[in-house]
RNA sequence: GGCCCGUUCGUCUAUCGGUUAGGACACCAGAUUUUCAUUCUGGUAAGAGGGGUUCGACUCCCCUACGGGCUACCA
């Protein structure tokens, strides 16, 4: 069997957000899964629209989320001479030409006619090398894909999808190389799949139309033999109506769109990240798993592991998938739950060595992101100074009992003994020991608390 | 406009011709918890519409509707 290869090719002009974070968990699913190769592979071949610091942005994202590369980063615009060479092969073979056409010429053919197509039909009446044998290269030109004139038909196969018929009338002469010299998403995305070898290509849905121009481009370089197989994936969607999941769609419903907190250099627009915002990659990875794909089974929770050994193409599904972040919560949740040592780490710093695991133990079913452990149990490191209205007699006899029994005896001791019944006591009892009258359990919170701070907080009250 | 893709509970989805259409999130109710939350139990809730094919269609085919994607010297 043919080795698994496959690749991750964002482009740097922003932030990775979390379509393309899932783009890339398929993608290296699939490849450990058959024990393959993922490749990151950086596609900045648009010179204008390259942000600085956007590749290093993506890496770190992949890496939060325990995705692991083995080949790459290989950047494109550091292989023009490759795509060169490409190029000037189908420019040999006559099915690639010059076009000497300006913007603005295009862009008055598309405004007198919206169905403009650069293609068979129309590219006798403009400028290239096809309808001016005696062109100039002095001028500036782009090169592009020569469709055949008469119209085939294109059939991609795609593993989820199955086979998806085109026309190729339907296809345009597509840019292949710019002005620049610098090839055009379709060109370079052919030659780096064939040059390294990938053996599938898993990429949003919203390359499915070019995907026969991918296709009429690998049989014309001689390479539909060894052609990667094709999985297009169902976009993820915004939360309320339809369409596309966007930054603004994500800012308006309040949650994340970036894995980590993106500041833009142009607008130095900060973002927050997944990460910051209190997720665990691995409620993310498992979220982000199940939006289009299932097990099949009922199983809900997975470990990256898990994912990989139980991942399929096959259970990849069609439709688009609304983003529920009510979903990643509760993921979140599982996962705090689960991932204890971890999250004791982070605790430390709030609580202290001591204090942290008891801690844990006392909210971890009442938190959502590990920083609500921070705002849930502040009370166990700093004292409330909500005044509760207490009953100073129960109250000065609980000190006493305090002394000589644990917190549950000292409390029934304390009742008892002055005729109060402890269910009234224990909410001005909370307000005097957490200021607040919800929370964890009070005789786990006096245990974290100390019978020492316990009686203090109490005398603050009756002062 | 043209081309392509899609359509099962509010959401993510199971079902690969015969099921009381299953699960999860969310929601509601009850139980436990001397708070709230948790937990447990239960509940509401779905095959876009119309034609076929078939003994039988959520499942196969066609049409319609709706939604989405693409239609750049962007990816």
């Amino acid at each position: 069997m043919q080795e698994v290869r496959v690749r991750f090719a964002p482009s740097p002009t922003g932030a990775l957000h979390i379509g393309g974070l899932r783009t890339a968990l398929y993608n290296y699913l699939l490849a450990k899964k058959f024990g393959g190769t993922m490749i990151l592979r950086i596609e900045d071949t648009d010179q204008n629209r390259f942000v600085p610091g956007a590749e290093e942005f993506i890496i770190e994202s992949l890496k939060w989320a325990g995705i692991v590369i083995d080949e790459g980063p290989v950047r494109q615009s550091e292989r023009k001479p490759i795509y060169k060479e490409y190029v000037e092969q189908l420019l040999k073979a006559g099915h690639a030409y010059y076009a000497f056409d300006t913007t603005e010429e295009l862009e008055a053919q598309r405004k007198a006619n919206s169905a403009f197509q650069y293609d068979a039909k129309s590219r006798m009446s403009l400028n290239n090398s096809l309808s001016h044998p005696n062109f100039d290269l002095s001028k500036p030109y782009v090169i592009r894909f020569k469709v055949p004139e008469n119209s085939i038909e294109v059939v991609v196969n795609d593993l989820i999808r199955g086979e998806v018929t085109f026309s190729s009338s339907q296809v345009d002469d597509k840019v292949l190389m710019k002005s620049d010299g610098m090839p055009t998403y379709h060109l370079a995305n052919v030659v780096d799949d064939h040059l390294m070898k990938i053996s599938h290509v898993i990429r949003g849905e919203e390359w499915l139309p070019s995907a026969p121009l991918h296709i009429l481009l690998y049989r014309y370089f001689g390479w539909e033999d060894t052609m990667p197989r094709f999985a297009h994936l169902p976009l993820l969607l915004k939360p309320d109506g339809n369409g596309k999941l966007s930054k603004r769609d994500a800012d308006k419903a309040g949650f994340p769109i970036f894995p980590l907190t993106w500041k833009d250099p142009n607008t130095n627009e900060v973002a927050i990240g997944y990460r910051e915002a209190g997720y665990l990659p691995e409620a993310i990875i498992n979220f982000l798993a199940l939006l289009g794909w299932n097990p099949g089974t009922e199983q809900e929770l997975f470990s990256m592991d898990e994912l990989i050994d139980a991942f399929s193409i096959e259970r990849i599904g069609k439709a688009g998938a609304k983003f529920d972040i009510l979903k990643a919560q509760w993921f979140n949740q599982q996962y705090i739950k689960r991932n204890k040592a971890e999250v004791v780490e982070h605790l430390v710093k709030w609580f202290g060595k001591e204090k942290a695991e008891p801690v844990f133990e006392a909210l971890k079913d009442r938190v959502t992101f590990v920083k609500d452990f921070q705002e849930q149990g502040k009370f166990f490191i700093e004292r409330p100074t909500t005044k509760a209205e207490v009953n100073p007699v129960f109250f000065k006899k609980l000190l006493e009992t305090l002394n000589e029994f644990p917190f549950k005896e000292a409390i029934d001791k304390a009742g008892a003994e002055t005729g109060v019944k402890t269910g009234q006591m224990m909410k001005p009892l909370r307000i005097t020991l957490t200021g607040g009258t919800t929370g964890p359990d009070l005789i786990k919170t006096m245990e974290i608390l100390g019978a020492d701070e316990v009686q203090k907080r109490i005398q603050y009250q009756l002062v």
